[in-house]
DNA sequence: CTTGACTCGGTACTATGGTACAGGGTGTAG
DNA sequence: CTACACCCTGTACCATAGTACCGAGTCAAG
C-alpha cells in the first residue's frame, strides 16, 4: 500500500488542518517528500510521523521555534554530537522546571478541592498560594519567553 | 510602608510591562484596589499576590482566559461551593494529563541524551519516539485545544 | 468530456498576548 | 514656576499560530 499520501489525506489522518500544514511548510517544519508532475504534494510516514510529532509537542506547550529545534535534535545527529545533547540537556531541565512548577499547582488544586469540602464555614476556600510566590522572596519561574 | 503602589511600581515589583498590567485590567483579569482623585491606580498586596500569579500560571502554559477561571475558583468560593469544586476538579485533571505528556517527554529527552552518548557508530540518536504517536495506534494527547 | 472533489499559490483575516505611541494631566524637587 | 518623571485614555502596531478565501489547475468517475 501507497506510501504517498496527498495534502488533504495527511491532513485528515493526523486531524489537522490542511492549510496548517501548508503553514508549517512555510515554517520549514514539514517538507513533502515529493511533488506529483502536477505540483500536488506528496507524504510519507515520516513524514506523517513528523507532524503527529509537532502537534504532540505543541499539546506540550512547546512553541512551533522549540519543537523546530526538537526536531533538528534527530536530523543532525550525526554532524555535531555534543551538540545535540548538549540542546536536549537544556530541553530536559526546561521541561522537568515546568513539571515541577505543575505538580505544584496540582498539590494547590488537590488542597483546594479538600478543603472546600470540608468547610463548612464561608471561610473560603485556600488560595491557589503554590503559586503566588512573588520576586521579593524567591522565584521558580524565569522562564520569561 | 503603605499598601498603594501605582502601576509602575506594581509592574516593576512582579517584572512586567506597565501596558500589560493595563492589558489585563481591559480582560478583568487584575482590577486596581483604588484610584487616586487624579485617576492613578492604586494597587494593594492582594493585587501583587494576584498578578504574581498570573504570570507564574502563564509560564505553566495556563492561557489568561484559563487563569480567569483559575482566578475565579478562589473568589466565587463563598457562592456555590459545588461548582467552586467542578471546576477545580476538572483543571485539576487538565494539569495532571499535561504533567503526564510532560514527563513522557523527560523520559524521552533522558533516553535520547544516554543513548547518544553511548552510540558512537553513526547509527543516529533514536528519535523522540514517545511523541511520535500517530491515531493510528493509541494517542495520549486527547489535548485538542 | 463534463462534473465534482481535490489541490495549487497567494493574500487576507482571526485570536491571543502583548507593546508602543500620541497627546494630555499629575506630582514633586529645586 | 519650571522640569522631569510618572500617569491617564485611546489607538495602533507586533509576533505567533493558525484559518479562510480566491481564481485557476488536476484528477477520477461516469
Amino acid at each position: 500500500m501507497g506510501s504517498g499520501l496527498t495534502i488533504g489525506q495527511l491532513a485528515k489522518r493526523v486531524g489537522v488542518n490542511i492549510q496548517t500544514v501548508r503553514y508549517y511548510e512555510r515554517l520549514k517544519l514539514l517538507t513533502p517528500a515529493a511533488r506529483k508532475p502536477s505540483g500536488y504534494r506528496l507524504y510519507g510516514a515520516t513524514e506523517r510521523q513528523r507532524l503527529s510529532f509537532i502537534k504532540n509537542a505543541q499539546a506540550l506547550g512547546f512553541t512551533l521555534r522549540e519543537i523546530r529545534e526538537l526536531l533538528s535534535l534527530q536530523v543532525g545527529s550525526i554532524a555535531r554530537r555534543g551538540d545535540v545533547q548538549r540542546r536536549a540537556a537544556i530541553k530536559l531541565a526546561q521541561v522537568e522546571a515546568k513539571v515541577k512548577n505543575m505538580q505544584a499547582l496540582t498539590r494547590a488544586l488537590r488542597s483546594l478541592i479538600r478543603t472546600c469540602r470540608h468547610s463548612q464555614s464561608s471561610a473560603g476556600c485556600p488560595i491557589l498560594k503554590s503559586l503566588e510566590e512573588d520576586g521579593r522572596t524567591k522565584n521558580p519561574f524565569k522562564e520569561r519567553r
